[in-house]
DNA sequence: AAACGCTTTTTTGTATGCAAAATGAAGTGA
DNA sequence: TCACTTCATTTTGCATACAAAAAAGCGTTT
C-alpha cells in the first residue's frame, strides 16, 4: 500500500547529519496508524479494549499527539469508538454489526466481480489462478492461516481487476472489521470445503466472463461466510448485542 | 447526526464559573470535524485548497491540536489528503474519482432500495411521499437549492428504510463528496425533469415494493447524475485529471 | 455491607513550545 | 534571463505542559 520513496544515498545533501533519516522518511502517525490497525486487526487489542493514550503511545515508542492523530483517523474508519471524555475503545463485534457489513460487502464484491469480469486482463486471470492453487494447497494440507491468506489475495485480486480505487477503499476499511472476527472462527471441514468449491465456480465464472453469475456466486459466498462468523461469535461470547 | 445533551441549569452544580458550559457540551475537535465537512462539502474550502493550520485554527477559534485530529478524521473519509511534510489539502475534484464514486453510489443504493422493498413500513412509505411531492414544487417553481435538500431526505430516508446503519455510514462518506460537485453543477431543465421523473418511477416502484424494479432505477438514476456531474465538471475546470 | 460524600489520583482534552522540513526571497554567477 | 545557492521565514510534525473531567479510594453513615 505504501512504497517508501528513499531518497539515494548519492543524490542526497551531504549536509546531512542525521542518520536516520534513511529509515524514518515515513511520517510518525503514519506508522502509528499501521501499527495501531494491525494491533486491532490481529486482534491483539480485542473488542471494547479501552485505548489509554499513555500506555499504548509508551508501547508504541511515540507522544500521545500522534497516537490520538491516528485513533482519530481509525474512528473514521470505524476501528474504533470514540467515547467523548473518555478516550477510545477498540470497536465491539456485534453480531449485529457484523450482518450488517457482511451486506454491504457482498453488493461490493458482487460489484467489483461483475467490473472484474468486463476488466482483468488474461494475465490478471492467470494471477489469480495462481492464488487459487496455492489455496488449494494450503487448503489440502489444513494450514488455515495460509489458507486465508491466499483467500485474502484473491478477493483483493478481484478488486484490483475492478479497477475502480474507490471501490477498493471502501471495500478494504469494510474487511478490516471482518478480519477481526476470523481470529475466532473455529472452521469446521464442512463448511472450508464448501467455501473452496465455491472458489472454483467463481474462478470458473470469472474465467468464462460471466459476470452475472459471479455476482451471485460472490453474494453467496459472502452470505456463507457470515453464517460461520456468527457462529463463531455466538460460542465464545457472553452475547455482545447490546 | 448529533443531539447534544445539554445538562439542565438546575443540575448544574454553582462551582461552575464559566457562562459557556451550558452552550460546549461536545468535544471541541468533534465540532471542528462538523465544521471543517460542512466548509468543504458546501464548497467554502474550494477542491486542492490548501489547509493551512494557523490560519484554519483561528477560523474556527481553537488551537491547532483539535484541529489536526479534525483532519486525520476527514482524511480518514477521503475528503481531505495528507500530504506528508506538507499538510493537507481538500481533495480535488477529479472526474476519473467522481466516476468511481457514483459507480460505488450506485451499487449501494440498489442494496438500498431492494432492502427498503422489504423493510419500509407504510409510514415511511407515506414520509418519502411526503417529501416527494415537496421536492416537485420546488421543481415547479424552479428552487434549485431547495430541490437538491428534499433530493437529499429522500435518498438519506431510502437508506435509513434499509435499516443497514454501516450501509448508510459508507453511503454518507461518498455522497459527501458528490456533493460537492453539486455546488457546480449547472443543470439544464431538461435534464432536471427528467431526474424527477425518475423519482416518480422511483416512489412508484416502492409502493409496489418491486426491488428488482427499484434497483435498476436507482442504478440509472445515479449514472444520470453522474453524466450531470461530469459535464459540470469538464466546462468550468482546466482539466483536473490528472 | 451498601450508599453517600469527600479527597486523591489518573486520564483525557486542549494549548503551547520547539525542532525539522518546506517555502520563499534575494543574491550570485553563467 | 535563467539556473543555482544561500539565508530568512513560514509551516508542519511532534513533544510537553496544564486544566478539566472521570475514575478510584476511603472513611462515614445508615
Amino acid at each position: 500500500m505504501s512504497t517508501a520513496t528513499i531518497s539515494t544515498p548519492l543524490s542526497a545533501p551531504l549536509t546531512n547529519t542525521n542518520v536516520t533519516s534513511l529509515v524514518d522518511r515515513r511520517l510518525l502517525h503514519e506508522t502509528v496508524i499501521d501499527q495501531l490497525r494491525d494491533l486491532i486487526v490481529q486482534g491483539e487489542l480485542a473488542p471494547e479494549t479501552k485505548l489509554n493514550e499513555r500506555v499504548l503511545a509508551e508501547k508504541l515508542g511515540t507522544s500521545r499527539t500522534p497516537l490520538r492523530e491516528a485513533i482519530k483517523f481509525l474512528a473514521s474508519e470505524g476501528l474504533v469508538e470514540l467515547l467523548p471524555n473518555r478516550g477510545a475503545v477498540v470497536a465491539p463485534l456485534k453480531p449485529g454489526k457484523m450482518k450488517e457489513v457482511f451486506v454491504v460487502l457482498g453488493a461490493l464484491e458482487a460489484l467489483a466481480g461483475d467490473l472484474a469480469c468486463r476488466n482483468a486482463t488474461e494475465a490478471d486471470i492467470a494471477e489469480i489462478r495462481g492464488l487459487h492453487y496455492h489455496m488449494l494447497a494450503h487448503h489440502a494440507r489444513g494450514e488455515l492461516a495460509q489458507y486465508f491468506r491466499y483467500n485474502q489475495q484473491i478477493h483483493i485480486k478481484f478488486m484490483e481487476c475492478a479497477g475502480n480505487a474507490t471501490l477498493a477503499q471502501v471495500y478494504r476499511g469494510l474487511n478490516a472489521h471482518v478480519k477481526r472476527a476470523r481470529y475466532l472462527a473455529n472452521l469446521s471441514r464442512e463448511r472450508w470445503d464448501k467455501a473452496v468449491q465455491e472458489h472454483e465456480d467463481m474462478l470458473a465464472a470469472l474465467v468464462k466472463r460471466d459476470g452475472a453469475r459471479l455476482q451471485t456466486l460472490l453474494r453467496d459466498h459472502l452470505a456463507n461466510k457470515l453464517v460461520m462468523v456468527m457462529e463463531a461469535l455466538a460460542i465464545p461470547r457472553v452475547a455482545a448485542e447490546r
